[in-house]
DNA sequence: TAGAATTTTCAGAATAAAATGAAAACGTGA
DNA sequence: TCACGTTTTCATTTTATTCTGAAAATTCTA
């Protein structure tokens, strides 16, 4: 055995434990969040999978359940972070992550917005409105409270809209000029 | 009765509903983030309150149990959100909570940072680092991908950073742009 | 310093969320 | 249409999180 082979070997290795260390803080962090560690790993085994995946490789390289797997695959798909691939000559669907930093975060922007920002302005709106006409010193308090939280969440949105729409180069730009 | 005092009572009672309808829906949008919901619902209690609270009239507020408003206010405390205040003559301790929105945006991206982007980019910086020097086309790309990543997360913290050091001033200004 | 008021802790109970695994449904080629 | 490989569903189990309530610790007052 050569050298080369032996280093490729090791190497092998260790990038297979860098990878596991890779989607298992990720799974943990996920979970930090709102979104479960299942499907952080997931995410984080396709992302930096080289080829697109079956659902029995998830189960075998996450030891988890076929049903399990395949509930977060496509919770995945519906965020629109996971996509499935069909390949000529085989029955199995594969699955593969959108690896493109810039899409992703677009991705996850529009879809915060819809699942969080925009209930959130819902809730707000109706309270506003439902003290608007109210006369009581807390009752202006209240509904003051309320305008500056729907002014806030309304601005959040926006935001959200923004980089959702926002083109690869500018957000290089935008990054560039923050991080000088 | 006159119809002013009829006014108030029902004015009372509707505002004291749209009130405990900010409570409630604020909490189950709390526990879509990763916030516990009697978290989200004391905070939002102490937001729209008109004074100071104390730990007894949470529990009763709330229909929890006197640890639980311990632990979930102690834990405001921690993130900044919530501070006590001692009032002479009292030996309870009262609480109240930030009100000024840019404020909580401020202290929320200050804690978001420093519980869950810090983290996220100590594995990364890991994972850059473990697989620097691997010469595989595989490692390669899983060092682009973790590169990338990275990039993209250092530039959460920075944008981090800038809002938690926005002036009030500034953040409006920065707001009416983004609106306009 | 006793003792009363208040805060804090934490073991156990209750609840909510996630995972399993097997059965049912689906789709395809012979 | 049948048989087989695959996907999907879902009742049940497991695990994780949150909550309770009472005891312990602390703080204040007289």
């Amino acid at each position: 055995m050569s050298s080369e082979s032996k280093l490729s070997i090791s190497e092998h290795a260790a990038l297979k434990a860098a990878r596991e260390e890779f989607v298992s803080q990720w799974g943990a962090l996920g979970s930090q969040w709102g979104i479960n560690r299942t499907m952080a790993q997931i995410h984080a085994l396709l992302m930096t999978a080289h080829q697109p995946i079956t659902t029995d490789e998830l189960m075998e390289e996450l030891e988890i359940s076929r049903g399990n797997a395949h509930t977060n695959v496509k919770e995945l798909i519906a965020w629109g972070l996971v996509r499935t691939v069909v390949k000529r000559g085989e029955r199995k669907e594969f699955f593969e992550a959108e690896k493109d930093v810039w899409e992703i975060a677009r991705t996850v922007a529009r879809e915060r917005k819809r699942r969080e920002i925009e209930p959130a302005l819902g809730v707000l709106r109706d309270c506003v409105e439902k003290s608007r006409e109210m006369q009581s010193t807390e009752a202006k308090e209240f509904n003051k409270q309320m305008r500056q939280l729907e002014e806030f969440v309304s601005f959040a949105s926006k935001v959200a809209d923004q980089v959702s729409a926002m083109k690869h180069g500018f957000a290089v730009q935008l990054a560039a000029k923050l991080l000088g």
